[in-house]
DNA sequence: CTTCAAGCTGACCATAGGGTCAGGAAAAGA
DNA sequence: TCTTTTCCTGACCCTATGGTCAGCTTGAAG
């Protein structure tokens, strides 16, 4: 009843260890920082001894980087919401549900990601120059359209995207100091009550219209 | 004509130099995090031996807890530019470029209270819980007042008061990321701009008159 | 059942980094 | 000028931490 030894297969043990060691290094540079992270803490973290960290990845900077990779994916994939909308009611308020939502289920990987960029982006610094780069300039043609077909005020796109941006990370980068004001974790409707007045917010402050 | 070599008088050594090597810390932890700052580096940018600064600062975490409280110090003083408005437009508008105002000039500071409280607060709890929470209640309040009075939509104003902290402290926190993407600091006029975006997109999102 | 490669890990190493301290230099005061 | 206090710092200590490695275990293939 105790353990579940259920024997992985060989290749299952990679893929198995390799997610219980991102998960873990997650979690603990979130808490502490690259610098405050710990081979060791990790380790702990995932049940492992350290030397088989060592085993699955060449350097503690190399498992950051896929931890920071890791978040950047699902940071981008929540950017198709936007795209496959008609106006900015559906598209920005799709965009800003997602992005809540990462902040709530990827609190740990949001922190990662804001740490990282804090510090000038020392690993990633290429992918903000190409993939980032480009995402933007894609995502300020649409908002140009939708305001060029009146659909909504003449702000600056730019400056709207770092807007979206900044109030929805905000939810998991600050999250802590907004628990503390709040005097409990954030429930369920709490969050509710959060999308819905980020959203109100904005869309009202862009002028959508439709 | 080259040592300044004014003999300098006791007790404005001690000034100078703390001065000297809070912002030398301040700096280094910006960049490094606390875990990723070192005292040597921190020596080094002060132009002291690393001994000197344990003779001013008992500790890292001693001097560390200095540079979050100084920061601390100037966040709340922006809130004063809100306090003596007679409505939102005046009183959210002069906090919003209060705010924008710190990012840039103070965005090392603002970027180690984003890391102290991104990484739960270790070192300023007390201060979350004391003086953020009754200043935040106060802010509530007025806030409230100008709904009451009908001079903005009823919006929720603790969502308002975590946007206006989010799209302002963002251009300080991800400051590296935008003028990635922007491809050139930003410049005097890239600051009013960014400025009248989120003061305008802000205050049309919450439906402010007068 | 043997062989081989992948998976695993305790023990070890080297260095970095926070912190200490004894003793020297330099203001301030008497 | 002598004494006291503050300021200063090179040299040192010790722990923590990233990383290595030799040798073991275990799944897979034939």
């Amino acid at each position: 009843m105790a353990d579940n030894v259920r024997p992985l297969r060989r290749n299952e043990i990679r893929q198995h260890n390799e997610t219980l060691i991102l998960q873990a290094a997650e979690k603990v540079f979130a808490e502490a920082g690259f610098g405050g992270a710990t081979m060791q803490l990790i380790a702990d973290l995932a049940g492992l001894p350290k030397a088989n960290l060592h085993y699955y990845f060449a350097s503690k900077e190399d498992l950051y980087r896929q931890v920071v990779q890791n978040i950047f994916d699902i940071w981008l994939h929540a950017a198709e919401s936007m795209d496959q909308a008609s106006g900015p009611i559906e598209g920005i308020g799709a965009y800003i549900d997602a992005k809540m939502e990462i902040s709530r289920r990827h609190a740990d990987g949001s922190k990662v990601w804001a740490s990282e960029v804090m510090h000038g982006a020392p690993v990633i610094q290429d992918y903000l120059e190409t993939t980032l780069r480009d995402w933007t300039t894609g995502r300020v043609g649409l908002i140009q359209r939708w305001i060029d077909e009146g659909k909504m005020a003449p702000v600056n796109p730019e400056h709207l995207l770092y807007m979206l941006w900044a109030t929805t990370q905000h939810y998991a980068d600050f999250g802590h100091q907004i628990e503390t004001l709040n005097g409990a974790p954030m429930t369920d409707s709490d969050w509710q009550a959060a999308k819905h007045s980020v959203k109100s917010m904005i869309l009202r402050g862009i002028g959508a219209i439709e």
